[in-house]
RNA sequence: GCCCCCGUAGCUCAACGGACAGAGCAGCGGCCUUCUAAGCCGUUGGUUGUGGGUUCGAAUCCCGCCGGGGGCGCCA
């Protein structure tokens, strides 16, 4: 809010100067109002003079100084005053009751706060996790749908109108779908005491026995005979349904939802596969080679053309991939995420590459690349899951450790940056766990807030408490984080990086357990105790609405175990 | 060989191209007759892998090199 207003002066300031003669500038660059980590610097600060000194041909200093002039002559009810400072910076320094004003602020808002208008109804679709339906969710699939479960919960906040897809891949051709559901036929038969062999490439793990203990379970013996091939496809449908559900499962269970379940089957039965590849054709960027036709994404920076039809005849997964994000830019979305595992980087290319072959803009499709997790426990590497053979699962670390611990480990770290994550460190309940500490700032407000309540103290109204009193510097400092909720989700939404909630959330609840020892809000003087229990419902409202953009709970009380 | 990510304090990592590079953990020293000590306060710790370049300003952008991880299929 305050952010904003600066900025405005600032830009028309500019817009003053310039019109009165005092500054030259063709365009007015993008700038920032940034908090300068020194409290010397104020609590605000500009850095437009900096990046107008070189088309002003004045240096930045000047600059500063000739916008200082220009802002509006009436100080404003918050801002004590502006200075032209160091390299040119125009610092902002509030005054005192800024912070009251901030408190008031956030309780008129109440749950609302933090939530912005950047998007302005503009559409996006976040598509992620989209495993393939041969096994469970696996580790490195729950840091895709921490993550890509954040962003959308980020963009909603921002004003965006978000949709999360999931794209199934039940290609019917697929030879991972049939390599699987022969493996489960395998399985099946070996329970039926046939002494079956597994295929080559088999699925090894021990939810595929699971899966035809499953089958016998429901149709018995029934499939012992009958064509080979209708045996499999029936197989295949079974299988795949079941694991498409227990996907489904695992993620309600880790607090994701999805709009919309995408087949790539359906690509094929609507001939919108069919649709793209002429498409592509009739654009001049497709064309047959050796006997199979092939996208000329080079004409798109690619480093080589890819198949899109086999030999045989066989589109491949890229065509049907094409026809999807086809179908998604035909389906009017403003701004569409994807975020695939780093094993798949080499696609970027490609598929921004085929956009662009089919007259889209590739701008408006943002593929987020997230890093390996690797699991520890202590220091002990975690290679293998019991349930899933090569892997480990979702299900497995979450029952564990637990949603919260999980969603919050996963998005402590950037996607980009390799993620470890220590079973340990993560169950323990001490001062080394984050979410812990983040929620334990939670639970000690609703612990004051009862208290309170049972000593019978009137909830205070925001509205005619003098809330100047909050002096204190543990408590200005508090109340400048809680500030600063709005620039944080905008910022993370700017930088599709939504870990730094995780760090924003640790900085609030790092500020609020030092006011909390720094000053006691229940024994103060009554207009203190009024001001500073406002305070605590402000800090309340913004670590819960912190939390829930993370998708981790905000516990009302956390009674340690007895040692 | 080519492509992507990473390299910052003893360890794990932050830092929209901005002012003196910050946290947590570990180490050291303190704080519970009080609203939850799962907490707080203080303190130690740095040539941001390396060499150039761009910029008023570089951990950040560009180029080279070194090291770690991942990927380079008419698989998905």
């Amino acid at each position: 809010m305050i952010r904003q207003q600066l900025a405005e002066w600032v830009q028309q300031a500019a817009l003053d100067a310039r019109a009165a003669g005092a500054l030259e500038f063709e365009t007015l660059p993008e700038f920032e109002i940034e908090t300068p980590r020194n409290p010397q610097f104020g609590d605000f600060a500009a850095n437009l003079a900096m990046l107008l000194a070189r088309q002003a041909r004045r240096n930045p200093r000047e600059v500063a100084e000739i916008l200082r002039q220009y802002l509006p002559a009436e100080s404003h009810e918050w801002v004590e005053r502006v200075e032209a400072a160091g390299a040119g910076f125009l610092n902002f320094y509030l005054k005192p009751s800024w912070a009251g004003e901030v408190v008031r602020h956030i309780l008129v808002q109440g749950t609302r706060y933090g939530r912005l208008n950047l998007g302005a109804g503009k559409r996006v679709l976040i598509e992620f996790v989209s495993a393939n339906p041969t096994g469970p969710l696996t580790l490195g699939h729950g840091r895709n749908a921490a993550v890509g479960d954040t962003l959308a919960r980020l963009y909603e906040a921002a004003g965006y109108t978000v949709e999360r897809e999931f794209y199934i891949n039940d290609g019917e051709n697929s030879l991972q779908i049939r390599n699987f559901a022969l493996s489960v036929l395998t399985r099946y038969r070996q329970l039926l005491g046939e002494p079956a062999t597994m295929p080559e490439d088999a699925y090894h793990g021990e939810y595929v026995k699971d899966i035809a203990q499953t089958i016998r379970t429901q149709y018995g013996d029934s499939f012992a005979e009958g064509d080979p091939e209708t045996v499999l496809k029936r197989f295949e449908q079974i299988a795949k349904q079941q694991m498409l559900q227990e996907q489904e499962r695992d993620l309600a269970d880790f607090r994701v939802r999805f709009d919309r379940w995408f087949s790539e089957q359906s690509l094929y039965d609507s001939g919108s596969v069919q649709a793209t590849l002429e498409a592509l054709r009739a654009r001049g960027y497709a064309y047959e080679h050796e006997g199979a036709l092939w996208l000329k994404s080079t004409a798109f920076g690619d480093e080589k053309d890819r198949v899109l039809v086999r030999a045989n005849g066989m589109p491949t997964y890229l065509a049907a991939d094409v026809a999807y994000h086809r179908d998604k830019y035909e389906r009017g979305y403003d701004l569409m995420i994807d975020l695939w595992g780093a094993d798949h980087h080499g696609y970027v290319a490609r598929m921004k590459a085929a956009m662009a072959a089919l007259g889209y803009d590739p701008n408006r499709l943002h593929i987020l690349i997230y890093q390996l997790v690797n699991l520890f426990r202590g220091t002990e590497p975690v290679r293998m899951s019991k349930r899933a053979g090569e892997f480990i699962t979702l299900r497995e670390v979450m029952d564990e450790i637990g949603v919260d611990a999980l969603r919050f480990f996963y998005l402590l770290r950037s996607h980009d940056s390799t993620l470890d994550i220590d079973i340990e460190l993560a169950q323990e309940q001490s001062e080394k766990n984050p979410v812990f500490y983040v929620q334990y700032a939670h639970a000690r407000i609703c612990s004051i807030e009862r208290t309170a309540a049972e000593r019978g103290v009137p909830i205070p109204d925001p509205a005619t408490t003098d809330l100047s009193v909050l002096t204190h510097g543990a408590e200005v400092a508090l109340i400048k984080r809680l500030a600063d909720l709005p620039d944080e989700i905008a910022r993370a939404v700017k930088h599709d990086a939504p870990h730094r909630l995780t760090a924003y959330a640790l900085d609030v609840a790092r500020a609020f357990h030092s006011f909390y020892t720094e000053c006691r809000v229940l024994d103060a003087v009554p207009a203190l105790q009024a001001a500073r229990l406002l305070l605590t419902q402000a800090t309340r409202l913004t670590l819960a609405r912190t939390l829930q953009l993370l998708g981790v709970s905000a516990p009302e009380r956390m009674e340690r175990e007895a040692p």
